[in-house]
DNA sequence: AATTTCTTGTTAACATTTTAACAATATATG
DNA sequence: CATATATTGTTAAAATGTTAACAAGAAATT
């Protein structure tokens, strides 16, 4: 399977399916482009014009079909094995992240989370924390894809370094420093305040 | 002013911005378009083209001040008076995300949360935290511009009742949840599954 | 003084994303 | 049966976003 997929596309498609999880097919087993495109606060259009490029036909009388429509987009964005997932800082943000993985059946699993604390317990989640110390070791070990970097920025350096002797591909970043990390590796920044000041820009009168 | 700049320029000034704040300007006060761009990771041109939209000039030289810039970036993007955000949640989540708060004077204030629980100590944050039964008072009287939405959706109906009466004028929603609301609210879903779906495609080997 | 070297500001080209438009087609309705 | 209606799939157009290119000009260097 090829790559080519708009990353505007992947994202919503994964949106999609995620919407589409939460309806009950016994109740409703098809749905139509305005509807999904209601839900998703989008234009029906958009729909189409996706599930087109993942070539997805949908009944013109009776819509998409939920199940299968789930199904099918699985089939494009998903890894064909599972992906493995690191937390690095497992403090309020980390933990409201990782709780959002249970129930979700993804493709991508949580199996390791790393933390300043050298010994703590952490039973409110389902996957091993280990100290920071333990990083080099278990990135290894485990042959980590992503990284998601909930810590706050003590020794970030150090912490870089490791994750990029690793051979980790992916990073999802919540800090705000700057990760300066090979072109190789995919770094996709992620800021609420970015998102909370344009929301503000434009609700606001600026008269 | 006008609110004529683009979605995505009004975001990455806001970016800029707090790239820029986190500089100490004694021992640098000038930097390059290229330069930010590298801490950004983006295109340089992208950098002067915003800041052209903006009417901002460096110094051919020197390069852009970093303090006027910061104040420039003010003028534009920045709501005259303070913003009055409230939290609808205040778990792991939200938490994390008020904390981020702290130490930013940004023209976006918490002033209130709510949540469940009817008598709760809620030490570690500072604002006032009220039982959700009192939503629609505390909303109308704060006069509140900007929810943020990091509840679990228990009640999720009523609530939204709640803010759509109050004149609330943008929701940043963190729940899977779908807002039915009136299209003059301006709503921005945030998913961090969304991305991390997208990284895992675009790093995965599909063959 | 001339030349080289940078960097900004700006334009124009390019790429992507979004949306409108509509033919094709199936069902329902008069 | 003919007509009205609704919805998909697809194309084309419009809008937005990104990047390349380069003139203008200031300092540094020869
Ligand atoms: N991008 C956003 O929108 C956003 C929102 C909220 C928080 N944040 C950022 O997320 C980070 C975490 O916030 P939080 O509220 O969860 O903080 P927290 O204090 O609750 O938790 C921090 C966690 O990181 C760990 N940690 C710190 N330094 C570490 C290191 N060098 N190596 C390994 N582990 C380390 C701690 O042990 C702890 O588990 C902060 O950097 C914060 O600025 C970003
Ligand atoms: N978009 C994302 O990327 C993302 C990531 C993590 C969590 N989430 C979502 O954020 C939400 C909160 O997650 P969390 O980990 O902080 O949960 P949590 O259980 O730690 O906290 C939930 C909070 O919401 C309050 N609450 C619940 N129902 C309420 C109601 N009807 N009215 C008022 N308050 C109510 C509770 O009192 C509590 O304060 C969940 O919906 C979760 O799915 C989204």
């Amino acid at each position: 399977m090829e790559k080519n997929l708009p990353p505007a596309t992947v994202e919503r498609l994964s949106n999609y399916r995620r919407k589409l999880k939460g309806i009950n097919t016994e109740e409703t087993a098809y749905i139509h482009s305005h509807q999904l495109a209601h839900l998703m606060r989008i234009n029906p259009a958009h729909i189409r014009r996706d599930l087109m490029l993942i070539n997805f036909s949908g009944d013109i009388h009776k819509g998409y079909n939920i199940e299968n429509l789930i199904a099918k987009i699985g089939e494009n964005i998903d890894c064909i094995r599972k992906q493995k997932l690191a937390f690095i800082g497992i403090g309020d943000l980390g933990r409201a992240l990782a709780s959002e993985f249970k129930n979700k059946d993804s493709k991508l699993e949580i199996v390791a989370a790393f933390r300043l604390e050298e010994n703590l317990n952490d039973e409110s989640v389902d996957f091993k924390c280990y100290p920071i110390s333990k990083i080099k070791q278990v990135l290894k070990k485990e042959e980590i894809d992503i990284i998601v970097l909930t810590l706050t920025k003590i020794n970030l350096k150090e912490v870089l370094k490791n994750i990029v002797d690793s051979g980790v591909k992916g990073i999802l970043n919540f800090t705000s420093a700057h990760l300066d990390v090979p072109d190789e590796i995919y770094v996709e920044n992620y800021d609420m305040i970015g998102k909370l000041e344009k929301l503000s820009y434009f609700t606001s009168c600026k008269d």
